[in-house]
DNA sequence: CGTATTTGACCCGCGC
DNA sequence: GCGCGGGTCAAATACG
């Protein structure tokens, strides 16, 4: 969980002196016939080739795993970004250097229902389509990803499957923006948008909308990682749902987050820092794993790397 | 030929 | 009522 075994993972990927080393030395000590320093080197090398190559395989098979692990985690975090507006409002007052500031403040209902309720809920509903708007947003996440705009016109690349069902330009942003629907069950009514910054064009600004009710479409893992906000998600609401807008604030994180522009070392990513007075170290440990990951220029150029080059 | 994407049309809420 | 802006539909098209 620490970050320490990410950094060795990409040192051993970027850098794969050591275990050249090593392997070089368990050569030497084997079957090493010094007569021969040719066919012994071209031995080694081929070996060597062949080693690597598995290696290779097997750590993008670790990055696959882990940027797998990244998007469940950084879907978690959104989420839990969610139900503290505070975050949000300190977020924006500092990453709006120079966007105004929209305070759409969406009402962050943090009621997890809608995910089994306003699907199928309504069957003798005959075909008048009024509905009682009594605000029923399922769930409402935004979450903003760096990317690089000569890579890919826009993100789908989140473990899911979407269908793109549309696109508009919008007021004040030359970009466009796609609607995209999850397309591996028919009944799962998450949505999507995506849209570039108008300011920074290599942030692609994603906003989910809805929860998934199925897996992800291929193997996904075994989520090692223990987050589970254990802390406000009583789950026990999740039939009837008439909860509480916000969490208690007695038993609530007090939570504290700061996002940096990027924009002075423009190699940058964005950096996150949080400081929680609860009695969840876990969520601290996920959340530095998260600023470490996301703050890292090589994990994210080998991120991008892995998919672009190991496309699903 | 089946499926996914494109793209203009259409709908709907909202402010004037 | 009307215009505007955002969201969705669906016919046409592209793709494998
Ligand atoms: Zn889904």
């Amino acid at each position: 969980m620490e970050p320490a075994w990410v950094d060795t993972t990409l040192d051993l990927n970027i850098n794969p002196c050591f275990r050249t080393n090593k392997a070089m030395k368990r050569e030497f000590e084997g079957d090493v016939v010094e007569s021969a320093p040719v066919k012994y080197e071209s031995g080694v090398l081929v070996e060597e080739l062949n080693r690597v190559s598995a290696e290779n395989k097997k750590l993008t098979k670790m990055l696959t795993v882990l940027c797998e692990q990244y998007y469940s985690l950084q879907h978690q975090f959104m989420e839990f970004v969610n139900k503290n507006p505070e975050i949000e409002t300190a977020a924006a007052a500092t990453t709006s250097s120079s966007k105004k500031r929209k305070a759409e403040c969406e009402d962050y209902g943090a009621n997890m229902i809608g995910f089994s309720g306003n699907t199928e809920t309504s069957s003798s509903d005959d075909g008048s389509p009024k509905t009682p708007k009594d605000c029923i947003k399922p769930k409402v996440s935004r979450v903003q990803v760096r990317t690089n705009p000569s890579d890919n016109s826009l993100i789908v690349r989140d473990g899911y499957q979407w269908r793109k069902y549309g696109q508009k330009v919008t007021r004040d942003n030359p970009c466009p923006r796609a609607y995209f629907k999850c397309s591996f069950a028919p009944s799962c009514p998450v949505k999507k948008k995506v849209q570039r910054s108008a300011e920074d064009p290599s942030i692609l600004v994603a906003t989910y909308e809805g929860e998934h009710n199925h897996h992800e479409h291929h193997h996904s893992p075994p989520a090692e990682i223990s987050l589970s906000s254990n802390n406000n998600t009583p789950s026990s609401n999740t039939g009837s749902g008439p909860v509480s807008s916000a969490p208690t604030k007695a038993s609530a994180p007090t939570v504290t987050l700061e996002l940096l522009q990027p924009g002075l070392g423009g190699d940058e990513t964005e950096r996150a820092a949080l400081q929680i007075d609860a009695p969840a170290i876990q969520q601290i440990l996920v959340h530095q794993m998260a600023a470490s990951l996301s703050r890292d220029p090589n994990f994210t150029a080998a991120l991008a790397a892995a998919i672009s080059g190991r496309a699903v």
